[in-house]
DNA sequence: CAGTGAGCGAGCTTCCGCTTGACTT
């Protein structure tokens, strides 16, 4: 008898599931998406919509296992995640079996489960249903629509920008925050203001009031704006105060707080960003890890349940798990008489799949720490923490708010708060970004009205208001996922994409846009704002939702974003580029009065004297690395023309200058040249570049290992070690091999054997790992 | 690998969202 075969999307999860199935179930992994469209023009018909798919290379090997083990089996259960996307492999698996004629009467069904439990397994495998042709048309619909913005708006960005941009659904609206904020930041005007504290003591015990009113109105943020005004309240209150205050009024509150929800993917990365200093791709790999199993004696086990997920729900199980453990661990008290229930926030959920927690709370962090490392077991910890606070009491805190007044019509005023009962905050406490709230609150002393304090001083302060701050990785994830932009999977993504393009750099932690970053946005925000817009993904989101129930048709929603849409960009395409992007004009250039400005070219920001209508052409000239085209002034755009620089010879009379090329600055001997990395090319000596030339001479002699008569062939001294290379191919050389001692025929053979070189882009960084 | 920048046309890239391993000059 054959076996029933059952498609889960991840090799892990196929193994846990295969432990609860049993012999009579096989089980095997997808690997994710299994067909995609094809990767250049024409994968969406303009008119039909039609699709045209191809089999994703990588994934090759596990669809031919998933047809070979179809072959044997009596029934296939489609076991993908329940979501859109998950649908949506199910429906391509079949798809597949279908063009190889093997479906037959073979029964196909569908299943789908929220959480990987005996209990919610059996249950799905009991109740199948159908492929929902309504949910893979949704996502049919997004994943055209995604292609067509990225495939239509990018080329448009080489033609009318630069060689090798990018735009799209997600990337352009994630640039455009950090742009934006950056403008924010810009334009901010700090505001002076001044705060007026007293120094208080009461039973030996020192705290600290603010002046919250004074003279009868109340004291605000702005009440006190220069040096003076706060010189002469702080001297008439220590007059008026005579070295004591009094107790006016005591108010006394109690406030709950309650734990924050299990981690899902976005609060993960954000919480290791913020306590443990993670970047968001480093975090998905640990967890990968953990995901997957950790041998913490008696075979590898996972330790966490699936990271990549947008659900906070837990397990019925799991939470039964933690509410035994937090009472055995710390005491009855501790639970809440019904477990804590947490809703999902973001409107574009998919709820596939449980919130991020441990596999088993009785795994504590501690007792397994040996067989972790370093970080797996930081990024344990903290998963383990949260979840298990999740399910504990509120914590209850004792607040005191306590006025003392000061002669008449002044009232300073002292916060205090205690914490009565920690409840979960004994576990864990969530982070916070950007905290600007410098009320740490103490407890203070206990107070009663009309007591009598002691008066030790008062304080001016002087402050000033601060720009927004810049996004980190965790606050600009947290922000996407707010407007519910971007997957759990692509989160890091986003980022790295963002910074391979060079739209933004990453400087301690922070995000800036480039120039060409600021150019991008400028553009599409000029010119695509409703594909760019923060609700843009949202909107699409709800017309999705429309398809996925059936009351919309994906074919007419496709039609009414790309008739507008196709329009938009053929429109945009015939315009002139000085009629799109606005040049900076700096000023007039004193020796030929002609204008200087500064834009983006081909090859980077370059500073342009001249117009390219003036009968003289245009004088051009490349930024320094650590110009900006927002900043650079008149005077240090002239300064760039001086290049290139003759220096004079070299003891053999080449003729030595200083410029910068493609490749950076550099020096030139005759012909040839070599690269300068410290020295600034404006400045450099004669002296300092024959140092440099003599370098490179050396290095160049060093390179080479082996090299044959009559034979282009060479053994060169790499990067990556010793390689083989005869101008074009190259080939690398095993360790057995001694490099110095190769002969020609054996060069040629191994050059022979080599795999030919992939056509690489041309200078540019792989975006793809 | 080293002097471009306009515009032409060759040949090149580019999207988002599912999943894990793979290999350079």
């Amino acid at each position: 008898m054959g076996k029933n075969l059952v498609i889960v999307e991840s090799p892990a999860k196929a193994r846990t599931i295969n432990k609860y199935l049993g012999k009579d179930f096989e089980v095997l992994a997808s690997y994710g998406h299994v067909r995609d469209l094809i990767p250049k023009d024409g994968a969406v018909d303009l008119d039909s919509f039609a699709m045209n798919y191809t089999l994703i290379e990588k994934n090759k090997k596990y669809v031919s296992e998933i047809v070979k083990a179809f072959k044997k089996a009596d029934a296939l259960y489609l076991a993908t995640d329940p979501d859109r996307e998950g649908e949506a492999i199910s429906w391509h698996l079949t798809e597949i079996l279908a063009e190889k004629k093997l479906l037959k009467d073979k029964p196909v069904k569908r299943v789908a489960f929220n959480e990987i439990t005996q209990s919610a397994i059996n249950e799905a495998i009991s109740n199948p249903r159908d492929v929902s042709m309504d949910l893979v048309n949704a996502q049919q619909a997004r994943r055209a629509l995604d292609y067509l913005v990225g495939f239509n708006l990018s080329p448009l960005l080489w033609k009318k920008i630069k060689y090798g941009l990018s735009a799209g659904r997600v990337q352009s609206p994630a640039l455009r925050m950090i742009v934006e904020r950056e403008l924010e930041i810009e334009a901010f005007k700090e505001e002076e203001y001044w705060t007026i504290e007293a120094d208080c003591e009461k039973s030996k015990q020192k705290f600290v009031g603010k002046l919250t009113q004074f003279s009868g109105k109340k004291i605000q943020q702005f009440s006190i704006t220069d040096d003076k005004h706060a010189t002469d309240v702080r001297t008439e209150l220590l007059q008026a105060a005579n070295g004591q205050l009094k107790v006016v009024k005591v108010e006394k509150k109690q406030r709950k707080r309650r734990p924050a929800a299990p981690f899902i993917t976005s609060t993960l990365q954000q919480e290791a960003s913020r306590k443990l200093g993670f970047s968001a791709s480093r975090t998905m790999r640990i967890a990968q890890q953990l995901y997957e199993g950790v041998d913490v004696g008696g075979g590898a086990v996972g330790l966490i349940t699936y990271m990549r997920t947008d659900s906070v729900h837990l397990a019925k199980e799991a939470i039964g798990e933690i509410r035994d453990f937090i009472q055995n661990r710390f005491g009855k008290d501790q639970i809440p008489g019904q477990p804590n229930v947490y809703k999902t926030k973001q409107k574009n959920a998919q709820e596939a799949h449980e919130a991020v927690r441990p596999t088993s709370v009785n795994r504590v962090p501690d007792e397994i720490r040996k067989s972790l490392t370093d970080d797996q077991y930081k990024l344990y910890n903290i998963i383990w923490k949260r979840t298990v606070a999740s399910q504990m009491v509120d914590a209850l805190i004792d607040t005191v708010a306590v006025d003392m007044s000061c002669g008449t019509g002044n009232v300073f005023r002292a916060n205090g708060s205690a914490i009565r009962k920690p409840g979960f905050m004994a576990v864990y406490l969530e982070g916070t970004d950007d905290s600007n709230n410098g009320g740490d609150e103490k407890m203070l002393p206990q107070l009663k009205e009309g007591d009598e304090i002691q008066l030790n001083g008062i304080r001016n302060e002087q402050h000033f208001t601060k720009p927004p701050a810049r996004f980190t990785e965790a606050s600009l994830i947290k922000t996407l996922e707010e407007f519910g932009i971007g997957r759990p999977s692509t989160y890091a993504q986003i980022i790295s994409t963002l910074v391979s393009r060079e739209y933004v750099i990453l400087e301690s932690k922070r995000f800036s846009p480039t120039d060409i970053g600021r150019v991008v946005h400028r553009f599409l925000k000029d010119h695509f704002e409703k594909y760019v817009d923060y609700d843009f993904t949202a909107e699409l989101e709800d017309e999705l939702d429309a398809v996925s129930r059936g009351e919309d048709d994906w074919v007419r929603l496709m039609r009414s974003f790309w008739t507008p849409f196709s329009t938009q960009v053929n429109e945009k395409a015939q315009m002139a580029k000085d009629e799109l992007i606005e040049n900076r004009v700096l000023g007039t250039d004193p020796k030929s009065g002609r204008p200087v400005s500064v834009r983006m070219a081909r090859y980077g920001a370059v500073v342009q004297i001249g117009t390219k209508d003036d009968e003289e052409k245009p004088l051009f000239a490349g930024l320094k690395p650590n110009q900006s085209m927002e900043t650079i002034s008149l005077e240090e755009a002239l300064i760039l023309f001086q290049l290139p620089r003759e220096l004079g010879e070299t003891a053999e009379g080449e003729p030595v200058s200083a410029n910068i090329g493609r490749f950076g600055p550099y020096v030139r001997y005759g012909s040839k040249f070599a690269s300068i990395k410290e020295d600034d090319p404006y400045s450099i000596t004669l002296e300092r570049a024959l140092e440099i030339i003599d370098e490179k001479r050396k290095e160049d002699a060093n390179k080479i290992i082996q090299q044959f008569d009559g034979s282009t062939v060479q053994v060169l001294n790499g990067r990556y070690g010793p390689y083989i290379t005869d101008g074009s191919k190259n080939a690398r050389i095993p360790k057995s091999m001694a490099p110095e001692s190769l002969r020609l025929e054996e060069c040629l053979e191994m050059l022979e054997k080599a795999p030919t070189k992939k056509g690489r882009g041309r200078g540019r960084k792989p975006t793809k790992k």
